[in-house]
Formats: structure tokens, C-alpha cells, sequence
DNA sequence: GAAGTCACG
DNA sequence: ACGTACGTGACTTCA
């Protein structure tokens, strides 16, 4: 990524954007597609290409609009028809595909077969033979297709085809256009799949999967699915994928994310694609044999909690939890209860009552252990691929309303480490080969600096540019002592309060969380604002640029629609203005991150190096370092995290290495 | 499938 | 007078 990275263009106003938004919480207002549905009635040229069936005809079950849509999804299985279809394909501009396979996991599914499309409502199916050399000896006509570099590639979630593709040695390289990436950036917190995409933005009603494959327990894999439904279902993807792609372009540059699609968003795919490729090895054998002493520790503390409560019950249940804690042992006459009526018994509210019983105690040791036995020590070794022995992680671009990534299946991106017990889990996570070690690399106080270069607060640019520990400089204006003279609880405050005015807080849920008083937390909040009284107005700027605009933006211009900003409901409304706050700096830190990732991997494959990146966690990249190359790593690593998006202030990345993942912190 | 809880940045 | 810090995903219980 080139330096000097461009400011957003001023955004249009709400009532600018493209028609072809769905719109909040209304939704349901669709665009009108006349163009689509007024298309001529089948001529004999269509009727070359029927099968037989009723193929010519899609109908709608459940509108009261239905109509019928002419289309020629054509099966394509003569090696001469492929050439054909390769040829014709090559000369394009671009072209849609999408690949069918029997499974939603990239490393346990086969392909069964591509679809290919370049206008609408055309599309070829080519079936891929279940035989693995066959179905790679066919491939192998489509490889220089994925691999020009020349060609536009448009797809729905395009990670998992070329995910897919890759494990037959496929690459799928040149400028790629995802439509369920474009749809995130122009209304991330909207549904991305295609079936949704295709109702709101071509009022068209997709083939449900459940129809070829059936659902529940007899579900069917696609190969088991007769070849001429699977052409009418994969083709239909293929047509619909390259009309959404038609009515999406346009929107990217009318709402001003065009750059922050084709320079980060697109890609960034592929490297997410390699980084889940590349997997993370688990020592599993520690994972078990911490799960075993976790049991028999969660074993005697059961039985202490029984012996405290007077009866066996399920603990694990908050409901018949909340009735021993508060009607049996009547421990707090004036228990808080949820939204549903229950007690309540979260950790915030049990540690408080901590002091009145020991059995609290109890339990809170209880739900650590079982929570860190379940989530993490049994589950992650059942996630190893037997294939190649490591946990693929998958992650998703199209989640977050702020424009972070998330982390599933497993969830790599919560890996305890705040507790000593907890943390013991990261030194399971090792290098792949005696050959490697792990590089961690994390952005130092990321989200502070992008708030010190967002409000050109003078003290707070100030403390960064000269490199002063900002949770002590914060505690040194706010209590007004010399930095140095700071005390661990002085700054652990202010460290509590920076954090708090990245979220928006209120004075109340600063006490809440510092253990003050309200009117404490508001003496605190009031010095901060009188030493930072460029934050404050920075804060005040946010919530009113979202109230003019009805969005929030990053420095790069990507967009949360707050809708509930102009709210006449307090409580609604506050959560708007808080994250008019919030989006700006923790997409900001996202955009920054990603940008960073896309140069590193460029610069792993240039210099065909074989160390791996293999994990994000928002701020933090983690590195499977071959030993050879961890100088060569650490150079680039370090160069592409601190000049991704230059900031008015240092941006500053902390680094080590380790054994394990605990080690490399 | 919702609710409650808790793991992370 | 009101409710109360941002963003996630996984597990368990229970209707």
C-alpha cells in the first residue's frame, strides 16, 4: 500500500445515497427493477436451450408479485464445450463464478462443480467428477482462466471459492469484485447473503439450498443432487451474483468507499484466504492434560458448592443459580434481576455480594473453570483437521458493524489471557516445525492515537509525540502529580477513564467500573475534560457531524448509519451518540490493521519467504517465523504496521517472539 | 432459538 | 425521569 493515503470525499447526505438501499429497521422498502422483469417474453432462441423441464421459468412461492423470468442456464460437459466456454470466457472483461461443493468447510469439501456468468440471465454449470484426478485433470482447463491476472473476477464471498480453488493449487488472481463485501461497506449492518441481496435489490427470488439438498438430518451433499437441478440452482447464483454486481458498483462510488472497497476490502481476501490456509498448530496433548486437572478441580468445587447451598443443583443453570443464592440463602433481599424477570447473577453483580457469602466465591471459580474447560480445552483439540493437523480459523469480513473482522470455528480472536489460569491456554497455540517460531506484533495504545489524531488534542499529541507512557500522563493531569510520582492506582484509574472515552461512557458506568462514586467518577471525568479539552469537543463534533450526515465515518470513509441519532428517545438515542463515537476509532484502528496485513503478505510472497501469518486480533498480528527469516520478518512486519496509515502522532508496534503463544507476548 | 454468561480487543 | 461504555463468538440451559 502506497504512503499518503487519501482523505474520504465529502460525503453525500443521506437523501443522495442509492436507491438502492434497504433502509434500517425498514427495510422492506424495495427498488423498483423494471428493467429486469420487463424483459420480453421467451423467443425460439431461448428455446434452443430448454432441457425439458421448466427450466424458462422461475416462480415466486410466496409473492403476490409472482412473475416469470426467461433465462438459459446452459450444463456444460464435452471437453470441446469447456474449451469453448474457456475461450469465450478469456476474452472478457470480467465474469462471474461460484463454486459447488459438498460441504461448507473449505478443508473437509470437494468440488462438485463452477459456475460461470457475463450478463444476465445466462450462466453455464460445469459439473466437476467426484474422482479426485479427474475433477483436477478438469480443473486444470480452468486454471488459466482463475490465474489471469487481466480479468475481473466477480463473486458472492469470493474467500470461499478461491479458499476452495486453492486446495486444488488453484489461484485465482487479478482484480476481484465481491458483492457481499460491497453490500458491507454500504450497509454493514444489513444481512449479506445473496438470497437477501437478491430480494431487496432485484425484488428476485433465489432457489433455497434446502431444496436441492433437503435440511435437518437426511441433508443430501450437492454431489448427491441430480446434475440438472444443481445447474438450475449453481447457474441461477452465478446470473443473480452478476445482476447484484451491476446494481452494486455504482453504489460503492455514490456513497464515497469505492478506495476502501478495491484497496483494502478486496484485497485483503485473498490474504484472509491464505491465512486460514495457513492454520494454527495446537499442542493438544497440554490442552488435555489441563482439562483433566481443570475437572477434578471443578469436581471439588461442585461438591463444595452443594455442601454450601444445602442441595445438589445445576449450576450451570443461572436460573436455578439465582433461586439458591437469593430465595434459598437469601443473600441480597434486594437482588437485581434481568430484563426477563430472572435474578441476575453475571460476574459484575456476584463479585459485589462476593463479601456476604462464601459460596460466591465458589461459584465464581466454578464458571471460570468450566467456561475455560468448555470453550476452549475440549473444544479446540476437536477442531484439528486430521488432514494436516492444525485449526483453520475462519474469518469473516461482512460482520462487524465497525468494519473489524471476527473470528470463527473456532474463534481464535478470544483466546484467554487475562487470568494466570486462563492464559496457561496461549502456550498450547506453538510454531508449526522445530523450523519456526511465533512472532507476535500488536499496535501499542492503537485506538488512543487515533483519537489524539482525530481531535488534534494538544496535550494528548503532545504526550504520544514524546513518547510518555499516556495512561501515566493521563493519571499525572487528572490528580494532578508529577508523572513520576504516579501510583499504580492513579494510573489504573486513568487507564479505566481512556478507556472509557473511547466507548462514550457516562459518568455512572465509569463508577460502575472503578468501584467510585458517581460523584466521584464525575469529578474525574471533569478533570479529564478540563486537561483534554480537545477530546471533549472532538466527542461533541462526532456526535453532531452523525447527526448531520445520519452516519459516522473512519479516516478512510467507511460508514456506520446511525439512525436512531436524531432519536427522540434518550436511552436510544444515547447508544447512537456513543457510537458516533466509537466507530470512527475502533474502524479506523480496523482500516489501519488491514492495510497493514495486505503489505505484509505482499512482501511474504515477493520475497517467497516461508514465514506465515497466521492470526489477527484486531490489534495484534501473529507470525508462524521461520527461524532463517525472523530478522527479514521482523523488518516488514514492523516497516507495514507503522507507515499503514500514517497518524499526526507515532503510531508505535510492540514485538516478540516465543516458543508459544503465551511466550511471544 | 432466545437468554444468560463470559472469553477477547 | 431515564438508564447507563464499544465491538465480537461459543457454550449451556430451557421453553
Amino acid at each position: 500500500m502506497p504512503e499518503g493515503w487519501w482523505i474520504a470525499d465529502s460525503p453525500l447526505p443521506p437523501s443522495q445515497r442509492g436507491t438502492g438501499q434497504p433502509t434500517g429497521a425498514s427495510g422492506g422498502s424495495q427498488p423498483n427493477t423494471p428493467d429486469l422483469f420487463s424483459t420480453p417474453t421467451p423467443t425460439g432462441e431461448f428455446d434452443l436451450f430448454h432441457q425439458g423441464d421448466n427450466s424458462g421459468l422461475l416462480e415466486f412461492s410466496d409473492k403476490d408479485s409472482a412473475k416469470t423470468v426467461p433465462h438459459d442456464y446452459k450444463l456444460v460437459e464435452t471437453e470441446a464445450d469447456i474449451k469453448a466456454l474457456v475461450e469465450l470466457l478469456s476474452q472478457q472483461q470480467q465474469f462471474v463464478f461460484d463454486t459447488e461443493t459438498t460441504n461448507i468447510d473449505v478443508y473437509s469439501a470437494e468440488l462438485v462443480g463452477v459456475s460461470f456468468a457475463i450478463k444476465a440471465h445466462e450462466a453455464w454449470y460445469l459439473p466437476m467428477p467426484a474422482e479426485r484426478e479427474a475433477c483436477q485433470t478438469k480443473l486444470e482447463l480452468l486454471r488459466p482462466l482463475f490465474e489471469n491476472e487481466s480479468i475481473l473476477k466477480i463473486g458472492q464471498n469470493l474467500k470461499y471459492d478461491i479458499s476452495m480453488l486453492a486446495q486444488y493449487g488453484v489461484s485465482v488472481k487479478g482484480k476481484m469484485f465481491d458483492t457481499m463485501l460491497a453490500h458491507y461497506l454500504l450497509e454493514p449492518e444489513q444481512r449479506h447473503n445473496m438470497d437477501y441481496l437478491a430480494e431487496v435489490y432485484l425484488n428476485y427470488l433465489t432457489i433455497p439450498i434446502e431444496d436441492l439438498i433437503g435440511k435437518g438430518r437426511q441433508q443430501k451433499t450437492m454431489r448427491e443432487v441430480p446434475v440438472e437441478l444443481v445447474k438450475e440452482y449453481a447457474a441461477e447464483d452465478a446470473d443473480i451474483t452478476l445482476q447484484l454486481y451491476e446494481k452494486l458498483l455504482p453504489l460503492l462510488k455514490d456513497n464515497g468507499v469505492e478506495k476502501l472497497f478495491y484497496e483494502i476490502e478486496m484485497p485483503l481476501v485473498p490474504v484472509l484466504s491464505r491465512m486460514e490456509a495457513n492454520g494454527v498448530k495446537i499442542d493438544t496433548e497440554n490442552l488435555q492434560q489441563i482439562s483433566e486437572a481443570f475437572g477434578m478441580e471443578i469436581q471439588k468445587i461442585e461438591e463444595q458448592i452443594y455442601q454450601a447451598a444445602g442441595t445438589p443443583f445445576n449450576i450451570a443453570s443461572p436460573k436455578q443459580l439465582g433461586e439458591i443464592l437469593f430465595e434459598r440463602l437469601r443473600i441480597d433481599e434486594k437482588a437485581k434481576k434481568t430484563k426477563t424477570g430472572q435474578y441476575a447473577t453475571g460476574e459484575d453483580v456476584l463479585k459485589k455480594l462476593s463479601h456476604r457469602h462464601p459460596i460466591i466465591q465458589m461459584i465464581l471459580d466454578y464458571r471460570s473453570l468450566t467456561k475455560l474447560k468448555s470453550t476452549y480445552l475440549d473444544a479446540l483439540p476437536a477442531l484439528v483437521n486430521p488432514k494436516d493437523g492444525l485449526i483453520h480459523t475462519s474469518y469473516n469480513q461482512a460482520v462487524t458493524a465497525t468494519g473489524r473482522l471476527s473470528s470463527n470455528n473456532p474463534n481464535l480472536q478470544n483466546i484467554p489471557v487475562r487470568t494466570e489460569k486462563g492464559r496457561e491456554i496461549r502456550r498450547a497455540f506453538v510454531p508449526r516445525s522445530p523450523q519456526y517460531t511465533l512472532l507476535a506484533a500488536d499496535y501499542s495504545q492503537i485506538e488512543l492515537r487515533i483519537i489524539a489524531h482525530l481531535s488534534q488534542d494538544p496535550a494528548m499529541v503532545n504526550d504520544f509525540n514524546l513518547g510518555h507512557d499516556i495512561h501515566a500522563a493521563t493519571a499525572a493531569k487528572v490528580f494532578h502529580v508529577p508523572m513520576d510520582q504516579v501510583t499504580k492506582e492513579q494510573r489504573s484509574r486513568a487507564k479505566a477513564v481512556n478507556f472509557g472515552i473511547i466507548y462514550g461512557m457516562s459518568a455512572f458506568g465509569l463508577a460502575e467500573r472503578m468501584e467510585l462514586s458517581r460523584s466521584e467518577a464525575a469529578d474525574i471525568i471533569k478533570k479529564y475534560f478540563e486537561e483534554y479539552a480537545g477530546i471533549k469537543e472532538y466527542m461533541n463534533r462526532s456526535i453532531a457531524l452523525a447527526r448531520e450526515r445520519g452516519y459516522a465515518e473512519t479516516i478512510l470513509g467507511r460508514r456506520r448509519y446511525l439512525r436512531d441519532i436524531n432519536s427522540a428517545n434518550s436511552v436510544v438515542r444515547g447508544f447512537a451518540e456513543r457510537n458516533a463515537i466509537n466507530a470512527p476509532i475502533q474502524g479506523s484502528s480496523a482500516d489501519m490493521i488491514k492495510i497493514a496485513m495486505i503489505g505484509i503478505h505482499q512482501e511474504l510472497e515477493r520475497l517467497k519467504m516461508q514465514s506465515k501469518m497466521i492470526l489477527q486480533v484486531h490489534d495484534e498480528l501473529v507470525f508462524d517465523a521461520h527461524l532463517d527469516e525472523l530478522d527479514t520478518l521482523k523488518a516488514i512486519v514492523n516497516d507495514k504496521m507503522v507507515n499503514a496509515l500514517p497518524l499526526s502522532v507515532p503510531v508505535v508496534v510492540e514485538m516478540n517472539t516465543g516458543a508459544n503463544w503465551l511466550e511471544a507476548h
